[in-house]
Formats: structure tokens, sequence, C-alpha cells
RNA sequence: CGGGCUGUGGCGCAGUUUGGUAGCGCACUGCGUUUGGGACGCAGGGGUCGCCGGUUCAAAUCCGGCCAGCCCGACCA
């Protein structure tokens, strides 16, 4: 049994993380590799998630004032060269054109890693006086960065995002729109993508290349591990001054803008796969499911084709009532379609067979939730009456089921550390908070002793003070950070 | 780039030690029977054994080089 289990699913989530995160991303057609080293191809129905995630994500967007434009994919190399910090953070990961039209360029391309440097060049343009500012401008693109260790969503050499790039008259406004946008990724990762994120301020060892200040939304992952699924930047006025972006104020004087850039990218798919998966495969928030809910029609012959009728009725409704349904029609076995679809994560399925037919109702089942003595979930009968009104409700309180799941996941694997081997043992299972006295060498301590990192000063930590938890000096930051190992 | 492991039909593997011209399960195609938790029978199709070179009468198997993937590090959204 277990052994047919193992041939058929996936290996166990308990068993071996990296394993299961492979077989989901390959079984449940979500990607596959691309023939060349770090790429991948975003398969249909990862690719629908994509796009939902698109779509939510840039109605936020645009909900506070920003407007979409695109910028090359090239950049002169020159560019990346005019702000240092940039350059050397940056340098060890490019992709560098050299040859084009048969012959050598002058001089070298970059395939973007990020685009600062070629949007400071056009802000440079644009911008003059203080009438033109702010800017707020996002960009939907592709990227490039070459990773030494590849992994489908979370770390490819090509992956796609968004890149929002805005400059201000002053670092005030600056500041509110960095903090405004992170609020959004989290806000967007909680309601959107069930995700529960922790708010907070990166170290200085562990900022952008370039920028004065650098926030992230973490997640806690199913084994523990911390990803950093979303990152806000302020950026002060380093690219202003690298590409002469200024502006005249009122008083006639001329002015460096200040700058923010903030990205989030498909490694928000890694994310919902390694934050909600389970041991049967991927399971879907519902505002991001290709297919929300699935009907299958049981039986044959006569009563097979009232329950393929029936089914296409209701899904029709249901699609009416803006639900994203499918009928599954294809010549297998219930239990096979049952257990497909638990491995591509759809939230809901109703069963529709003769039994039903007779009585009236559909046998809705969840993807996660209650399960029955033999491990089976939990079937609830609804009548066709009440059916389409309260799918979209079943999908609402789904939603809320999972990130409550994520949530308590989360509390029960953070703690504070007070000593050392607290601390030890607390991030290899989760989040430990504790202090540390920010120097980047006591960073890198940690790291080789438990490969733990700072993940970030949370925002919504109390104020406090203390010792380091490596090395007794005093704390900085003046509250508890959060460590944890990370993807 | 350092350490460990792996490349054989779409997927998972055996065969490699001891060279003799490729096999199993699943998937796929056709027909029939089946349909409430991964159905069954019969008949089929599909592989220059990761790539290049060498040794040999003969290479999946031996030798050299390269490439790719996985796990653990350093880098990172």
């Amino acid at each position: 049994m277990s052994t047919k289990k193992r041939d058929l699913g996936v290996t166990p989530l308990s068993e071996d993380v990296s394993a299961w995160y492979n077989e989901i991303v390959f079984k449940a057609e979500l990607a596959d590799r691309g023939p060349a080293k770090g790429t991948m191809v975003i398969r249909p129905y990862g690719f629908a998630i994509w796009e939902l995630l698109q779509q939510q994500l840039d109605q936020r967007f645009k909900d506070t004032g920003h407007v979409n434009a695109y910028f090359p994919l090239f950049i002169p190399e020159s560019y990346l060269h005019r702000e240092a910090d940039h350059v050397e953070g940056f340098s060890p990961e490019l992709a560098v054109v050299t040859h084009a039209g048969g012959k050598k360029l002058d001089e070298p391309l970059i395939v973007r890693p990020t685009s600062e440097t070629v949007i400071g060049e056009m802000y440079a343009r644009w911008i003059s006086s203080y009438r033109d500012l702010p800017v707020l401008i996002n960009a939907w693109n592709n990227v490039v960065r070459w990773e030494l260790r590849p992994r489908i969503f979370l770390r490819t050499t090509e992956f796609l995002w968004q890149e929002g790039h805005t400059a201000h008259a002053d670092e005030a406004e600056a500041m509110e729109e960095t903090l405004q946008m992170l609020d959004v990724y989290a806000e967007f990762a909680r309601n959107v993508a069930a995700i529960p994120m922790i708010e907070g301020e990166k170290t200085p060892g562990e900022r952008f290349a370039g920028a004065v200040r650098t926030f992230t939304i973490e997640g806690m992952m199913r084994d523990g591990k911390a990803l950093q699924s979303g990152t806000s930047h302020y950026l002060g006025t380093n690219f202003a001054r690298a590409f002469d972006i200024t502006f005249t104020d009122e008083n006639n004087e001329v002015q460096l803008v200040h700058t923010t850039s903030w990205g989030m990218s498909t490694r928000m798919i890694g994310a919902v796969i390694l934050a909600h998966g389970d041991d049967q495969g991927l399971v879907l928030p519902p505002r991001l499911a290709p297919t929300q809910i699935v009907i299958i029609p049981i039986g044959r012959d006569e009563s097979g084709e009232a329950a393929q009728t029936k089914a296409a009725e209701l899904a029709a409704s249901l699609r009416a009532a803006g639900v994203r349904v499918h009928v599954d029609d294809r010549d297998a076995s219930p239990g096979f379609k049952f257990n497909d679809w638990e491995l591509k994560g759809v939230p809901l399925r109703a069963e529709l067979g003769p039994r039903d037919l007779e009585a009236g109702h559909v046998l809705v089942a969840h993807r996660v939730g209650e399960h029955d003595e033999k491990g089976r979930p939990v079937k609830e009968a609804i009548p066709f009456s009440e059916f389409v009104g309260r799918v979209p409700h079943m999908l609402d309180e789904y939603h809320g089921y999972l990130l409550a799941r994520a949530d308590t996941y989360r509390e029960a694997n953070t703690s504070v550390a007070d000593d050392w081997d607290a601390f030890a043992g607390q991030v290899g299972t989760g989040f430990a908070l504790a202090f540390h006295c920010g120097r980047p060498e006591c960073e890198n301590d940690i790291k080789a002793a438990t490969s733990a990192t700072p993940r970030c000063i949370p925002t919504y930590g109390e104020a406090a003070e203390g010792v380091c938890i490596r090395c007794d000096n005093p704390s900085a930051y003046g509250k508890l950070l959060v460590f944890g190992r990370a993807y």
C-alpha cells in the first residue's frame, strides 16, 4: 500500500522537502526545466497562477497611484558602474552580451539584473521641476541573475517580476512610499496568498546593493525556513547622484530626487508551494487557484450522462457567479481524479454521481480540512438549490482556514531565544527572536555556526535592549531581531 | 567554484562488477469490459543507453574529456 502510494504519489514532505518540492513542481505541471542551466519553463497551470497573482498585485499598484511602463532588457555596461555599491553587488551574477550582429560590441551590454540604472537615466531626462514629482512607475518584466544554485521558482537564472521605481522630492515622502509598498506586499501575501508575513528592515549586511535602507517581508515555509518574498528599498539620493536626477524646487534651487524601488517575483509561487503544500501535493489558496472548484461527474451510461449534464449546468451557474470552475469529464476513475486534483491543489471538489442526483445534492470536499477515520476528507452534502450560492463563501472560509493554519504554524515555530543553545536549537526548526550587536562579523559567525541569518528587524517588534545572543556585546537596533535559516 | 551523488523509452528503475548489440513497472495507442478513493484483459508503439573521443572483432558496460541534474556550502527575489 505504502509502496503503491509512493509510486503514484510524491515523496512525503516530512521525509525530504527538496525532493517533495521538485516532484510537486513537475507532477502538478507548474513548470519544467529549460535547456539552458537555471532556466525554467512555466507551464500553463503555473502561469495561470502567475497571471492571477499579477492581476491582483497590479490592481493594488494602480490603487496606490502607480502606472505601468516598460524599460529595455539591455543596459550598457558602463551604467552599472555609475553606482559603486550597485555594481559591486551585482557583478558576480551578470550575464553580459559581448557580440551581436556578427560583431564584437564596442561596449558590452548587460542583460538587466534589475533596472535602477536604465530607469535612473530616463528619469534624469523626464524630471526637471518639483511639478514633475513624484514619478510613480512600475514595470512587469524578466531579469537575469546568474545564480550558482538554481531552484525552480525560488532561484532561477531568469525570473519574472515587477519592479516599481519611484522618485520623490524629499526623504520623508520617499520613505513613506517605501513603507507603503512593503505594506502592500504584506497585505497581498496575507489576503491573496494566505501567507502571513513578518515585515521588517534588513540589517546593513543584507541590504540591497545601492540602497540606504532595505525592507522585506519574510514568510515561514513548512520546514521552518524563511523565504524573503518581497523587498522595498529606500535608495536615498544614491542613484539620483549617479544618474544626475535633479529637479528645481519651489525656491528655484536644484535638488537631487529621492528614489525607491520594490519588487515581487515568481519566487512568490515557490512561497505558495512551500507554505501550504502537504504530502498529497500542492495546496493552492483560492484567490490564486486557476481552478477553485472541480466538479467530478460519476457513473456511466445514462446515469453518467445525467451527472455530466447536471455538472455542466452547475458549472455554468458558478461561472456566472464569478467562480473558476472545471468539470472533469475525462475517461478515468473517480479515485484517480480525486488524487489528481488533490495533487494540483484545487481548493474544493464536488462529487456528483447517481446517488447524489437521486438525493438532489452534491458532495463537497475541501482540499485541506477535517478528515474521517479513514483519513479521507469529510464530504458535505449540499442541496443543488444552495450549492452555487454557497461556493463563494466556502472559498473565502477556506482562505481564512489556510491563513490561520499558516499563522498557527509560524507562531508555534517562533520563540525568543535567551541563550545560545536555545538559539541554535530554535533556528533549526523555525524562527528565533534574539538580540544582536549589529556587527557584520558577528552575523557571519552566527551563519557559520548555525546557517541562520538575521531575516529582519521586525517593524512591529517592541522596543527592548539586551546583549547579543552570540557575543554578549550590547544590542543594536533597539529591539529583538528575527533569525532563521533562509531559502 | 569546493564536497557528495546521479544521468538507460514520457516518469521511476534493473542491466555496468565479469564487454557479445537493451529489459521491467507506470504512462501512451487500439479493442472490449469497467466507474463513489489511484480499474482489468488482450494486442501494440516508442530508447543511436547525457555528449564527444579512445581501446576492441564487438562498448550501456572499459578509458579520457565535456555537459546536465540533485543534495550540502559560498551568492541571491
